[in-house]
Order: C-alpha cells, then structure tokens, then sequence
RNA sequence: GGCGCGAUAGCAAAGCGGUUAUGCCGCGGCCUGCAAAGCCGUUUAGGCCGGUUCGACUCCGGCUCGCGCCUCCA
C-alpha cells in the first residue's frame, strides 16, 4: 500500500486514486530559454523514478509534464539572441530532451506546450471573468482576484493577511489587490501576441498549467508534482484557477488530489537557481561525470530532502555505483518477471511505498550485491538487475560501464576519447595511444615467465591512462578508473 | 514580520522507543607474485538543555544554529 506525502495536507497519506488503476499525473516542467541545469534534473529524474513506481505498482499511468513556451525571460532571451522565439525554445527543447535521454528519463505520456494550448487558456480566463473571479484592468490585464477565491492558501498554508506583498517588489497599481496575479498580459510593441476579447496579448504563467492540466486530465486528476519553488505563488494560483473556473454551484471542485514537492538542488547550503548564478548545467555535468552517476546521485537522498551538491559527492556516488555494476560483472542474468515474495524486493517494495524511499531501497541493492559477490547466485544477480531497474539504474552491459565510464575531465585531461573499432580484424581497444588489450596480453606472458618487473611496468603505464586492471581467474579485466 | 523545513559518525544518507542501515573513506585480516576487485572484522554517531519511559537518535517542551517560501524560479 502506497503512501505519499501530501504538500496539501501537510502529512504522510495512503495513495488511492480516482480511477482504479489508474493514475493521472500533472508535473510543471521547464521553461526554455536556456539549458537545464541540475535543480531541472532532480525534478525530471524524481518524477521519473515516481511515475516509474507507480506503474510498477500496477497503476495505467497517464503523465504530463508541460512545456513552457512563452514567457518574459523567453521572448528577452529571444531578442538578446536576434532569433525567433520558435527557434530559441525549439532549441532548448531539444537540449532538454537530450540531457533527459541521457539521464535514462522515460518520456511522459504527453508534453503540452503553452502556444499549443492558448484558447483553453482563453476559454478559462472567460468562466473565471464570468464568475467574478477575475476582471479586466485599466491597462488591459486580467488579474485574478484572490479574495474571491475563499480556498486561498490552502497549499502553502499562507494567509493573505500575513503575505507582504509588495515588500520587495513594486505593487502594479492597476490591481485591485496586491497579492492578486496576472492571467493576460496586455501586448507590447514588438512582442508576440494572441488575439482575445480583452484585446491582444499573451498568458501568464499560471494559467498555463490549469489549462493544459484540464486539457489532458480533467478537473480532477490524482497528483500533481514540481519543485519546492512552485509551492507557492504557482501551485497556489493554479488551485485558485482551476477550481473556481471548474467548480459548480453546490458543488466545489477539487484540483488534485495529491501535491508533491521536490526539494532543491544546493550548492554550499544554497538553493541552486539562475538568480543566484550558482548553478551548474546539466551538460556541464556530464562532461564529468557518467549520466548513469548523476542519476544516482539523485536518487540516492529522498526526494524531499535537500541535495547538496559538489564534485566530491559526485565522485562518491560514482565509486557507490561501480561497487553494483562490478557485482553485476560476469553474470548470467535470466528475464524472468521479478519475484515480489523475495524478502529482499518485499524490502523493496515497503521502502518505495513508503513516500518512495529510494535512500532504503538502495540499501537493498548494496545488500544484493554484497549477496551476490559471497554466493554468485544467478537469482540474486536477477533480482539486482531488475530492481535496479525499477529505479532506472544497471541496466548497461557492466563492462560498458566500467570500461566506458566518463572518466573525470581534470584527472585525465590528456584522455583521448573512448573508441572501441567493431570492424577491425583484431578487436584490441585503443585508449590515449595505448593498445590495452595488447598490453594486457604482454603482461600475462610477462607474469608466466615471473617477470614481475614488466608486469608491473604496463600495469602502472595503464594507470596512469585511467586504466586499472583485474586479474581474476577467468583472466585480467579491466575498467577506467 | 508571517509560514515552513532541517540538525545522525571523517563525508553522504535512511529506518527504528530496546536488535548490523547502506555507500565512500580509514584501520586489521583473508585472497593475490604484488596489486585491484571481493570476502571477514573493525574505529568514528545522533546540535544543546529539560521531560515522559525500565529504556530515546527515535516521543514531548524549550533553546541554538542552518535553510527555504512570502518576487521570477524545478
């Protein structure tokens, strides 16, 4: 039995869905004017892992996360750059979508895109005028008026009365209170615009999310997820949207049932963001470090929980992942369903049904392995593969891991790239000018005629390349370091 | 000013009112020509002060420190 805490209920609560079996999950996903840095990655990687249990668990899962489109930062990033705005966010989508690939991020069901979904915003801006919950400003904005909406903080425990809304930034004078938001931004010269009945102009942010949610999941759907940040105004503000304009008279309208916060990406007990300017680049990232390592390094702390991040962290979860990719070497691994009633995936399984407790669930992996390394069960090697998989790890051949590991750029700057040439004759592998598989050769026919002293001598030449050898009985192997 | 979160060994990070978390690092041993990997063993805990309890890292209260939201943010 699944239980998950709940942002709007403050508390830890058993999973029930609306449909049975069946799960309908809206998360907030980017907005692209730039590339995605580690503070996108745990989101993406979170609800992945997330959407990931609950189809393990049984569940017919329908996940959207939205892409946003259109935006302030979008349209300056645009003029900035002298390029379109198509060509501006298509590229970042496609930056997106390839950090995600590499982060083994399963696609969702489906990825709306603001511009693709302006009359439902229209369509819903209208209800909320109509209902007296949003109006018409003198400088051709629509606001939402959050008085009129009495569920209001609902989310974010806040209370109108104690936010101080203007403190740090100017209030617009044209609304009619300060906390109240925009839902239709007048245009302005040389900027993109739709046509409405309130003259042209582009959504705000908010009702992006409330119009693409109803959209694809009607008024009432299971979870809805993102980070921490969103909580509050964004998360609010859509409840405030979507159940004012979707509820009936007697009969109110709940949004989701379930609202799940990511925590934040901190880099010296700092949230990462681009105000700060303290983030690092998905891509940077990766130029060090393995995708598969970054994966688990996410994974690795709960996804509430803070998450400090430093290379020697990385560097941790690194030598973490290559113990369970090294137990995993060698090994005959069947495909058979995986076996629930094992006491080690029951472990599994009450940790992940247990507000996904991935930290305890990886436990449950090091413990397989440390298993499997004592008895070379090739049951015990199955069940690691696929509960592994279950989080979107160990899935590669091992040797491609442990041979073709990013190596880490400042310890290896001389490292040529990795190439492995499938058509030549003799499949030696070339690494920095050496010829491992050679090398390796030379130094078994030195240690047969006890020439230690050479054998040695190549396996300290390959260290220096980042290539650290194996002897085993089957032979010597081979891995970067 | 309002609201919220956290404080676990050298580092990272969980569960749990009493029984080995787990990973990395360190130390000792086995294995190895020597290593590496692996195995066995092992050192380091629970911010501070009280309370409840036979017993608290785990529950309650207070304090200190750190972080987040209240503005765009994943």
């Amino acid at each position: 039995m699944l239980k998950l805490y709940n942002s709007l209920a403050r508390e830890k609560q058993t999973f029930t869905s609306i449909e049975p079996n069946k799960v309908r999950m809206y998360v907030c996903g980017m907005t692209v004017y730039d590339f995605c840095h580690l503070g996108h990655a745990r989101v993406m990687v979170v609800f992945d892992m997330i959407s990931r249990w609950l189809s393990a668990s049984g569940y017919d899962v329908t996940y959207v996360r939205n892409i946003t489109d259109i935006d302030d930062k979008i349209i300056k990033r645009a003029q900035e750059n002298n390029e379109t705005i198509d060509v501006l966010t298509q590229r970042f989508i496609d930056a997106m979508d390839e950090d995600s690939a590499k982060l083994g991020i399963i696609r969702p069901t489906l990825e709306p895109r603001a511009t693709q979904h302006i009359q439902g915003m229209l369509d819903m801006i209208s209800v909320l005028i109509a209902k007296g919950h949003a109006y018409l400003a003198a400088n051709g904005d629509v606001f939402y008026s959050v008085r009129s909406f009495a569920g209001y903080g609902k989310l974010s425990g806040k209370s109108l009365d104690d936010l101080r809304a203007g403190e740090r930034v100017e209030v617009d004078t044209f609304k009619q209170d300060a906390m109240d938001f925009v839902l239709w931004k007048a245009a302005k010269a040389n900027e993109p615009y739709w046509p409405s009945p309130w003259g042209n102009g582009r959504p705000g942010w908010h009702i992006e999310c409330s119009a693409m949610s109803a959209h694809h999941l009607g008024a009432h759907f299971d979870i809805h997820g993102g980070g921490q940040d969103l909580q509050f105004p964004h998360h609010e503000n859509e409840i405030a949207q979507s159940e004012a304009a979707q509820a009936e008279v007697g009969k109110p309208c709940q949004m989701a049932n379930y609202w799940l916060h990511n925590g934040f990406v901190r880099v010296d007990d700092e949230k990462m963001s681009k105000s700060l300017g303290n983030f690092f680049t998905i891509r940077e990232v990766l130029s060090k470090y393995d995708p598969e390592v970054v994966r688990f390094f996410i994974l690795r702390a709960h996804y509430r929980s803070p998450l400090n991040y430093s290379d020697k962290h990385l560097d941790d979860a690194k030598q973490a992942l290559t113990r369970l990719y090294t137990a995993l070497r060698k090994r005959e691994v069947s495909a058979h369903t995986i076996d629930w009633q094992h006491p080690q995936a029951l472990r599994f399984k009450a940790a992940m049904d247990d507000d996904f407790n991935t930290p305890e669930a990886m436990a449950v992996l090091f413990d397989l392995a440390n298993e499997l390394n004592k008895t070379n069960a090739a049951e015990t090697a199955t069940l690691l593969k696929q509960l592994g998989a279950v989080l979107g790890l160990l899935q590669r051949d091992p040797d491609s891991y442990l041979q073709g590991i990013t190596a880490n750029i400042e310890a290896n700057q001389t490292l040529a790239p990795f190439t492995q040439d499938a058509t030549a004759t003799v499949s030696n592998i070339m690494m920095n000018g050496l010829d491992i598989t050679l090398l390796i050769e030379q130094r078994v026919d030195a240690k047969k005629t006890k020439n230690f002293a050479e054998a040695d001598r190549i396996r300290q030449a390959l260290a220096e390349a980042g290539i650290i050898l194996e002897d085993t009985p089957q032979g010597t192997t081979w891995r970067r370091a």
